[in-house]
This record gives structure tokens, C-alpha cells and sequence, in this order.
DNA sequence: AAAATCGCGAAAGATTCTTGCGCGAAAGCC
DNA sequence: GGCTTTCGCGCAAGAATCTTTCGCGATTTT
């Protein structure tokens, strides 16, 4: 399994290019990387396998689809042990709002990126469901007004 | 444009397809959601010029890459006022640690999310960076210990 | 009931994907 | 130094896919 030291600068231009559209044709990638078409594909089968890309996505406009509220919660909880932990990890996997989930050191211990339809459903689910879990302490919301910036998880900073 | 209404049950596979695998082929896709290739490939030319499909991204591993620091920041400003929120949201373009960033309504105004290739480099940006910016009052930090659920954006409950 | 609208699916040509293979450059070894 | 091995690129060809065009049937409109 490759690396970080195995990728040189036409590995980080793949990554680079993937993560500002996913779709491309191979044919495209590798024009826009300067290699001929069959070892961009390999590369990229490389990537893929080595689990430095993890996927692709479509990116989908939350709102366009009815889901007008995006939300941000930061979850204390009351026990902290390693069993607690897992148990709520495992409590927001079934739950649809939330989208991702993160396990998080300060003073909370999740954070979680809902979207719900509505504020009603938000709501009902914060009370209802988050605060009532068990073993849940403290719940502060913060509901978003507008996505700022929206890059990929990874920059390229000098890495062409 | 189409809207929420005009989409129907085989849309909504669609998109549940390509969120979960955005590279996945047409032909692929079309068998997924029990249409044949052309009219599947229409629709989803129609999702992308409406907007409902933002976009297309890899999703890349980034402790693989050498980031082995993923954090949220919770940003209260001293002003509110418009012209101060747009200048902090366009100052968090020009920080590559910065991926995304909302605004926020509740205790702070922006939440960012960050990735930096090591603790070091995170702190000063905190410091250095943030909370040494115009207008910054709070910052709070949540270091992430580990995703716990990572879907896409929208949820599909019954849209099938 | 006739006409118009809409989306599906078959067919075909263009593009892309994918594999196999030969070549040259760089690294390792005698 | 020179030989061998290794590695990745790029050409070429067959398979798969993409994309457009067109006709059909179903639903809606008038």
C-alpha cells in the first residue's frame, strides 16, 4: 500500500483534479496531468486501491431537494468510557438527520452535520431524540445561514 | 429549473446512486434504477443543469496524505454587521486549512472545518492566523478523534 | 375524440475504457 | 564500467460506454 512518500507530482495533480470533479474521463485527467490515458488509469486504480481515494460523490443541493436546514450540534456526554463513546457513535448511524458524525476532544465529545426538511423536524429531533438519548449531557446547536466555502477535505498547496 | 416537485421516485435513485458512488458508470446506473441508458443519462444532465447536482468529488483519505490533523473552529466576532461577516467569510477562502466553513446562528458566527498535516501546524494557525484576525473575539477548537458516520449531504427515508 | 406533449427505449456512430506489449530510462549488482 | 533488473510510459486494438437520433406508446390537453 502506497504511501504519502510514494506519490510524486503527477499523483498530487490526480488527487487534485478528482477532488474538483470526480466524473472526469480518464481522457481528460490525463491531458490535464500530462501522461497518456492508460498509466493515468492505473494510477488512479492504484489511488483507489491503496484507500487514498475513498470514493466519489455527487454533490447534492440540499436545499434545491427540500431540506432547508443545515446544523451543526456539539454533543457532551455525561461518561466518557470507551463503551459510552462507541455506544453513541453507534446511536448516530441510525439516525437519517444526521449526515456526519465526528468523535471530537474539547468540551464536547461529538459533532454532528444534520439536515433536516424543516425546522419542525429539526427541532423535534434535537429534543426528542439527541437529548433524550442516553447518557446525553449537554446539546448546543448552531444552525447555519450559508455555506461559506466548500472545498474538499485535502489542499494542494505547493504539491504541483 | 426543475424543482422538489418535479422530481420523481426515479430520480431520487439516481441521486441516492451517484451520491453514494458519483464515478459510477451510466449504464451501471441505469440498471440500478430500472431505466434504460438514455433516458438515465438525460436525467442526469437535467440534475446537473438544474443545480440539484452540484458537483462530482473524490473523496480522498487524508491521514494517507499526511494530514494527520482534522479539526472544527467555532468563531465569534465582536461585529455582526454585514460587511463584517462577508470580510471574515472571504478571509477564510485564503486559508487553505480552512476546507469548508458556514456561517452560523447560536453562540459563535462561523464554524470552520480544518485539516493540517500536524498539530504544530494547526496551532499556529489558530493562533497566529484565526484568532489573530480582525474582528475574531472566540475561538474554540474541537479536535477530531475519529469520523463516526460519513454519508452524503441529503437523505433519502422513503424517496424510493 | 382528436391533437399535442412527454418520456421511454432501440439503433448506430463517436468516444472512451481497458488490456497487452514493446521501448527507454533509472536503479541495483557484479 | 558495464550488465541486468525493474519500472513506468505510450502505442495499438478490442471491448465497453457514451451520446444522439428517431419512432412508439401513454398520458394530458383541448
Amino acid at each position: 500500500m502506497p504511501l504519502k512518500a510514494d506519490l510524486d507530482a503527477i499523483d498530487w495533480k490526480i488527487l487534485r483534479e478528482l477532488q474538483n470533479d470526480g466524473r472526469m474521463t480518464n481522457v481528460e485527467l490525463s491531458n490535464r496531468v500530462g501522461i497518456s490515458a492508460p498509466p493515468c488509469l492505473r494510477r488512479v486504480r492504484r489511488l483507489e486501491e491503496a484507500g487514498i481515494i475513498r470514493g466519489y460523490r455527487a454533490l447534492l443541493n440540499a436545499p434545491a431537494l427540500g431540506m432547508d436546514v443545515v446544523a451543526f450540534c456539539l454533543i457532551g456526554l455525561h461518561h466518557q468510557a470507551d463503551a459510552e463513546l462507541k455506544s453513541f457513535a453507534e446511536r448516530t448511524r441510525g439516525w437519517p438527520i444526521v449526515r456526519d458524525a465526528w468523535m471530537v476532544s474539547g468540551e464536547s465529545d461529538f459533532l454532528l452535520h444534520c439536515v433536516a426538511s424543516d425546522l419542525g423536524t429539526f427541532q423535534t429531533f434535537v429534543i426528542e431524540e439527541l437529548a433524550s438519548a442516553p447518557n446525553v449531557d449537554t446539546v448546543r446547536t448552531a444552525l447555519t445561514i450559508r455555506r461559506v466555502k466548500d472545498e474538499g477535505l485535502v489542499a494542494f498547496e505547493g504539491k504541483s
